[in-house]
DNA sequence: CAAAAAAAAACAAACGATTGCATAAAAATA
DNA sequence: TATTTTTATGCAATCGTTTGTTTTTTTTTG
């Protein structure tokens, strides 16, 4: 058990100081070539790790973004942060992943814990339970970039990477329609947060240009999980008039549906058509397969990543806070096509 | 945009020093309980975050454990991670996470930053590439706690977390027998890593305990995905006298099998009764719904955590290391009991 | 070849928290 | 009241890197 070896061993070992031995390792102008090789020969052959917290320490914060998603298993979110681990590796920098499991109070501490070891830059998304975002102020008081994504805050002075949700759902309902659907029911999420409400939005506004009236017994609200898509599915098809398609706004819910489905003999997809949202790696796997609207994670995480390392390239902190709007892809499987 | 406020800010403040503020906010029993009140209420006022660089650089590590994982959008993973955060949070230690993608070098990379960044210990469940594992020596001969879990290496002087694979797949396999089941295929993984050579055995002596002949034609290795199991199902029907059932080592390529079967015609469980490994999520979700092994992922993200706390709280160093093995529980479903 | 200019390396002071040791203040004892 | 003991606080060094400034060495130039 030997202790670590630190920049002044090697600068003892080769009769040079720690500052020299420093900028060396960092390919600074000032040093010769003879003595970089030397260094850095050296350092490798001591198997020399930088240590991060004197650095951190020094310099005023490590070389590390923070990232908080409500649940990092997920394929949405994972694919969110392999984008981030992407730029961030090229870039040189560490990525920590905190998960709040939708607490609030998770979101707090992982926030404080990120300010307290000295993070470059945070990129959240908040949880179900998030309707303050006073916890955030610090954050923006120290100067920390900070970067919302896919569930976004309410505020306007932050940078936000969204999907056009909207656009999504308006996509997945056209698709359903010109498939031939005429009846169109919606499984919808809380209002409350973004994401549920501009999907809510798009499959109205899709009914609306293709002239089809709007039934509010339709749209029914839930938590989207598994269990709610068979309840809800259930409430649908014991309508006097049933749906002849659905639109979920999770892939979870539409998987219910489909289960429900199954359950009563019913054809999917040609009696009832069904198209789910976020494209999780299952809606491949299941038969029928699912439509569903891929949300690109991989490029949200990118994007969320490109901000930050803008943030802090821009010396004159001139950046004004930017809202980046992706567009979602459908992605057509077997569920809402007719055979 | 503020600086951060410090220990001296405070120590300034109350006509005192650093070292006080820093004494009385760790309850030193050195410090009146009236300069402690003072202190502590002038931090929560001015809202003093402990700046962890500096703490950690000065005692020579940071209160983070680091976790290495191959994937964590595996509910195996996900739910071990959820076992050291709860764990870790007790005990007033944060949880750094990271995924290999089952790449060494990743495995590396990883390694080396938590080192640098002084985690107090590491948790690591090895990638389906490393078969050799020089990189974990630096962090012993660092006398970083060092505790494997699931994937474990072949060493002999480390910790390990496992579970009792071979005894999961006994009793996966049966199951399958008590079902009727006569021809037991089983589709195997790499047989380097410990817990497919361990669910093959299991395989293997179930058969022998219930003398049945083993047939190498019906043990098909391969990489266990999706697609895999696909093609492998496809091998066995093709046979001139194929399985009746499948035991596959992964819940993924028994999905496969799944799929080929239904596209087939082929009637799960009547026909063909398939069991999978781990309980990932959508093996309750499918349909038919699957057989499959749950690997108690947050009791080993707790047993993990555990090991590593009672590392650390022993002085002497006198502890040798530990294998800790977990008996995994058959959730038993549609695919594999016939009606 | 001496003086000036350029290049390379050394010096030293941070960064903020911790902690062994010294000291001051308060309390207890003679 | 003087002295010892206890309790509470202050002092100062330290962790390993980084970086502005100074010094030394080398190179260039008249």
């Amino acid at each position: 058990m030997k202790k670590r070896v630190t920049i002044q061993d090697l600068a003892k070992e080769l009769n040079t100081t720690p500052s020299t031995i420093s900028r060396a390792l960092k390919n600074h102008p000032a040093i010769s070539k003879s003595m970089k090789k030397k260094v850095v020969d050296l350092a490798k052959e001591r198997n020399y790790q930088i240590n991060a917290l004197a650095a951190g320490l020094r310099i005023g914060k490590s070389k590390t973004i923070g990232v908080i998603v409500p649940r990092i298993n997920r394929d949405f979110f994972s694919n969110v942060i392999a984008g981030v681990e992407d730029m961030a590796f090229e870039n040189g920098y560490n990525v920590v992943i905190c998960q709040t499991h939708d607490k609030v109070a998770k979101e707090r501490q992982h926030l404080n814990t990120l300010i307290s070891s000295g993070v470059s830059g945070i990129l959240v998304s908040v949880g179900l339970e998030t309707n303050n975002f006073d916890h955030f102020d610090e954050v923006k008081r120290l100067g920390i970039p900070l970067i919302f994504f896919d569930r976004v805050a309410e505020q306007s002075d932050v940078n936000k990477i969204q999907n056009n949700d909207k656009a999504g759902a308006y996509k997945a309902v056209v698709h359903l329609i010109d498939n031939g659907y005429k009846r169109i029911a919606h499984f919808a999420g809380p209002d409350y947060l973004n994401v549920y409400k501009d999907r809510k939005e798009g499959y109205l506004d899709a009914l609306r240009d293709y002239n089809i009236e709007i039934e509010e017994e339709l749209i029914i609200e839930s938590d989207l999980k598994v269990e709610s898509g068979r309840v809800s599915m259930k409430q649908l098809i014991e309508l006097p008039n049933p749906p002849d398609a659905v639109f979920s706004a999770s892939d979870y819910s539409a998987l219910g549906a489909l289960l429900y489905l199954d359950e009563m003999g019913i054809d999917v997809p040609n009696q009832i058509g069904v198209v789910g949202y976020s494209n999780e790696n299952f809606t491949a796997l299941i038969s029928p397969s699912l439509t569903s609207v891929n949300q690109h994670g991989m490029e949200i995480g990118r994007y969320a990543a490109k901000v930050f390392f803008e943030e802090i390239n821009d010396q004159q902190k001139s950046l004004i806070p930017r809202t980046i709007v992706l567009d979602p892809e459908l992605i057509i499987r077997a569920s809402s096509v007719r055979k």
